[in-house]
DNA sequence: TACTATTTAATTTTT
DNA sequence: TTAAATAGTA
């Protein structure tokens, strides 16, 4: 057998990883040293080299994404397409079980998967029933210690009180909420793996039937696993199984949601003899960059130790810099990407990295007069967005009646009288006899109601049967076209004035093309439509389109794992916004946060900027703060600091106040700016001016402050009373 | 029911 | 600042 194809271009580390003896196997994994590829290797490898048939494979990746990418590059490598293969996140391997064993999960044969935004809303509408105050009682709150639970694998009926009454509360509340989503054949995400577990936990014969078929378990992202995660996983290896996970401690940033790094030493004592692979050589990034990223990293405690090297040449240094303000960040940001573009760059090579999605604005509005193209990464995905979903929800309902929160969102839109007496009416007969909102809605319109009432109700009744009937029979597509008009939401959204009515329209109809180019796996036993509900919760589609277009990358540090950009900045790099306010307290938070500045720094190959702003306007107050702790962090003998603002000479269109356009046009004299003249600034306090430079618009000076200690202000920005 | 004023709170995000 | 949720008004 030629297992060159498989093995070549692999360094030591990476075959070794590759083509290690069918036992548990651990790979730490730095950035940028292969991890992907040794993952799809290691497939090829027992399929091809060790004879092992793809059946008896399951990979897990962390997004869909990842899950079709890993797929294409096997079959690549293999040459032939791998039928049978299962590779998915563990959410949708999860949910494959469950629809092939519906029964034995206690779920409805045609259960329907809410996202959080359905679990959300549904759970403000158990509050309203139960007449619960909702100040108190935050929807978000409850939502969050919800799936906590899930997340630890925990039923209500797991759970202690500990004597304490909010959580009693939220204890009753998670309780209620599981009998409504059981009611209506519910399930959400963190629901998915919980019952997937128990489903394995509880059925001696499937887990052994699974345990049979799956010899090898791939696990990518292992760091990011949480407690179900995990526990299903070791529930499905059982002794015989072999798990094979790729994982870097150095790069979990989701403790925050349930991720545990634990896990990954976890996995050494649950599985003894645990065979360790190490890739630390790195093909991405230069000497300089990893360096840096080493030496932040470092002062993390409890790491399993590992320090990327490159055969690669130093490279240039990492650019800092220190801007005014967050404008000022945005136009070195912009002149570098000038600089940039016009050496014959990409675009899309070049990345801009915040921490908080807010800081996007200001990157924006600059990209935008400057005319450089960009993409923001993250927001709504197709599926996410309301129109889209409206017309999902009629889909639901008609293929599943009893679905409560699809009813409650579609059941006067577009308006057709039914108002929030009337829903009411239906809710409280649902809640006295149990029973969905469609049962009681039909119940109560030959009762209870006043005439018109019950009339619009019963309208919409048969609106929705006589769909399920027109659309029985029909390709998929065709349901979905059919269903757009004949529930008027097409014309609904036409009567929206101005451009957003007419993407709303336009998102319909892509759903209508979405339909048709989905492909059903004939092997599911659901119909088509099911089959496609459930793809469009599970996989809400991609963000933004334009994809295509060459241009400049905007993202959050967290949506920049895993990619790689020769050119990055960071910006933002400021005590409370990086690290974050709320993390800074806690050492976990904090470490957290540094891994995240590890994912950051880990993303550039060639050339890295980090910029942070002296004053910051947030939440409409301007804010003043410290460069990041992790600059500090980086050898000074990789950083060079940029200065360029002597040179500045922008127009200071910035300027909103009159005391700003005066400071940006007089002589510092005419101010009255003299060292030790006393002045008064609104945040700070008082204060005595120590020294200042510059003059006109850049002028700034250094004031000790009687409690906010020394600090050098921007004149035109500050707004200092003289005293 | 729809529109407007007021209040409130403000990481990170995939499934 | 601003976006979203809520309360109040026509």
């Amino acid at each position: 057998m030629d297992v060159t194809p498989i093995l070549e271009n692999l360094n030591d580390a990476q075959r070794q990883a590759v083509t290690a003896p069918a036992e548990p196997t651990l790979v730490i994994a730095g950035a940028g040293s292969g991890k992907t590829r040794v993952l799809v290797h290691r497939a090829a490898w027992l399929i091809d080299v060790e004879g092992v048939s793809p059946q008896s494979l399951l990979a897990v990746t962390f997004t869909n994404k990842a899950a079709a990418e890993m797929r294409g590059r096997i079959e690549t490598l293999l040459r032939l397409p791998v039928q049978n293969l299962w590779i998915g996140t563990f959410h949708g391997l999860a949910h494959r079980m469950l629809r092939r064993h519906w029964r034995e999960a206690g779920l409805p044969q045609n259960f329907q998967i809410i996202d959080s935004d359905d679990q959300l809303r549904l759970i403000k509408r158990l509050l309203k029933n139960l007449e619960i105050d909702d100040g108190r009682w935050v929807p978000r709150e409850i939502q969050w210690f919800i799936n906590a639970q899930k997340d630890e694998g925990l039923r209500p009926q797991h759970l202690d009180h500990e004597g304490n009454a909010d959580r009693r509360q939220m204890i009753s509340l998670y309780q209620a909420y599981e009998e409504i989503c059981q009611r209506g054949g519910l399930v959400d995400f963190a629901e998915l793996l919980l019952r997937a577990h128990e489903l394995l936990r509880d059925n001696a014969e499937l887990l052994s039937h699974y345990r049979r078929r799956f010899q090898h378990l791939l696990v990518d992202e292992f760091q990011d696993t949480n407690a179900i995660q995990y526990a299903w996983l070791r529930l499905l290896a059982g002794d015989s199984g072999v798990p094979f996970v790729v994982g870097d401690d150095d790069q979990s940033i989701y403790r925050w949601r349930g991720a545990r790094v634990e896990h990954i030493h976890r996995f050494q004592t649950d599985f003894p003899g645990t065979r360790i692979v190490k890739l630390e050589q790195n093909y991405r990034s230069t000497a300089t960059i990893l360096n840096a990223a080493n030496a932040v990293i470092a002062n993390n405690s409890s790491r399993l130790g590992k320090n990327l090297w490159t055969e690669g040449a130093e490279g240039e240094a990492i650019r800092v810099y220190s801007a005014y303000n967050e404008r000022d960040e945005a136009d070195f940001v912009i002149g570098r990407l000038r600089d940039w573009i016009d050496q014959g760059n990409a675009r899309a090579d070049s990345a801009v990295l915040y921490r908080s999605n807010a800081q996007s604005r200001v990157l924006e509005e600059s990209l935008i007069n400057a005319g450089i193209p960009y993409r923001v990464y993250g927001g709504l995905r197709f599926f996410e967005r309301a129109e889209i979903k409206d017309a999902l929800a009629y889909l639901r309902l008609i293929s599943h009646r009893d679905d409560d929160s699809s009813f409650e969102r579609i059941v006067n839109k577009p308006t057709r009288g039914i108002g929030a007496r009337t829903v009411e009416l239906i809710r409280s007969y649902a809640r006295a006899n149990a029973c969905s909102l469609w049962r009681a809605a039909g119940a109560i319109a030959s009762n209870d109601l006043s005439s018109r009432a019950a009339n619009a109700v019963s309208t919409f009744m048969s609106l929705v049967e006589r769909m399920a009937r027109e659309t029985r029979g029909l390709d998929l597509h065709d349901q979905v076209d059919h269903v757009i008009y004949a529930s008027g939401l097409v014309d609904f959204f036409k009567k929206d004035k101005g451009e957003k009515g007419e993407t709303r329209v336009e998102n319909l109809l892509e759903l209508v093309s979405a339909a048709k180019s989905f492909e059903p796996d004939p092997a599911e036993e659901m119909t088509p439509l099911d089959e496609f509900l459930s793809h469009a919760a599970l996989e809400a589609g991609e963000g933004q389109a334009d994809a295509w277009e060459d241009c400049v990358q905007l993202m959050t540090m967290h949506s920049a794992k895993g990619l790689e950009f020769p050119l990055v900045f960071m910006c933002g790099m400021e005590d409370g916004l990086f690290p974050h306010q709320r993390s800074i307290a806690d050492p976990n938070g904090l470490e957290e946060e540094r891994r995240l500045c590890y994912v950051g720094i880990t993303r550039a190959k060639k050339t890295l900027f980090v910029t942070h702003a002296e004053q910051r306007r947030l939440h409409g107050m301007d804010n003043f703060s410290q460069p990041s702790r992790f600059i500090a962090e980086i050898p000074a003998e990789h950083i060079e600091e940029v200065r360029p603002r002597v040179q500045i000479t922008r127009p200071m269109r910035s300027l909103h106040s009159r005391q700003g356009l005066r400071a940006a046009t007089m002589p510092n004299d005419e101010l009255g700016i003299r060292l030790g003249q006393r002045v008064r600034h609104r945040k700070f306090g008082d204060g005595v001016i120590l020294n200042c430079e510059g003059q006109g618009a850049h002028a700034r000076v250094e004031v000790n402050f009687e409690t906010a200690g020394t600090k050098w202000l921007v004149l035109s920005y500050a707004n200092l009373d003289l005293m």
